[in-house]
DNA sequence: CCCGATCGTTACGGGTCCGTATCATTAGCC
DNA sequence: GGCTAATGATACGGACCCGTAACGATCGGG
């Protein structure tokens, strides 16, 4: 059960959202950023600096300050691994799920209003 | 005939484009820029320095930035406007629409990769 | 114990971007 | 011509990010 979705649509929807995003004034995320943010919040824990590094094929200081911001912004929170010390444990915080859920809402109602074609 | 989207295909959507987007590499473009650029290539010409930042509802040096950046990469190109040249018309440029043209490519796939629910 | 391997972080030089304020150029009007 | 209004670009100080390289802390095996 595919989701279908026309070239044109996917554009005008990825444009629309994008907009909504600049104007609501929210934190202006990269790519990068964005896509770490939501590999936190969509897949399951734990969270390591060297696994997201990996997934995102980036190297690992593009990750540690990509938290760093959005530790500051409250997004996300750092805590060490009782179990291997060398190790940091990435969290979710309730700042970072309230603008993940928010994201969706925003592209889920964007969707809505796209019209065929 | 509106687009169907539940929340949960919204995120799982938006995160898997950003993934390949950082992993093909591409220019790191920020929700600004996409947003500039996407703007230029849906909406209908002419468009101008004053009118991007008035839809973006950011100031008018964003948009030189931004212009600056995406030309040098020639996803844009500028023109003084020959009828009243304190205008700059932004324009087009065959890489630009190929960029633009592969985003919606790869939306359209990952959409249809995501399974209901 | 110690030594190599692994973890995340930090230092560095260079680039981009921000918001505010200011600038040069051009248009339009009397 | 001279004046105002409007456009896009630029200067500024500060912040962030990049990639590479080095760093301190920690683990684990000999």
């Amino acid at each position: 059960m595919p989701l279908e979705i026309k070239p044109s649509q996917a554009l005008r929807l990825w444009r629309q959202v994008h907009l909504d995003l600049v104007r609501d004034g929210q934190a202006d995320l990269s790519a990068r950023q964005t896509a770490i943010l939501l590999t936190i919040y969509l897949e399951l824990p734990p969270h390591t600096v060297r696994g997201l590094a990996a997934q995102l094929g980036v190297t690992k200081p593009v990750i540690t300050r990509a938290l760093d911001t959005m530790g500051k912004l409250g997004l996300v929170s750092r805590k060490r691994d009782d179990f291997d010390r060398r190790n940091v444990v990435i969290q979710r915080t309730v700042a970072g799920a309230l603008a993940v859920e928010r994201l969706a809402d925003l592209v889920v109602e964007r969707a809505r209003e796209m019209g065929g074609g």
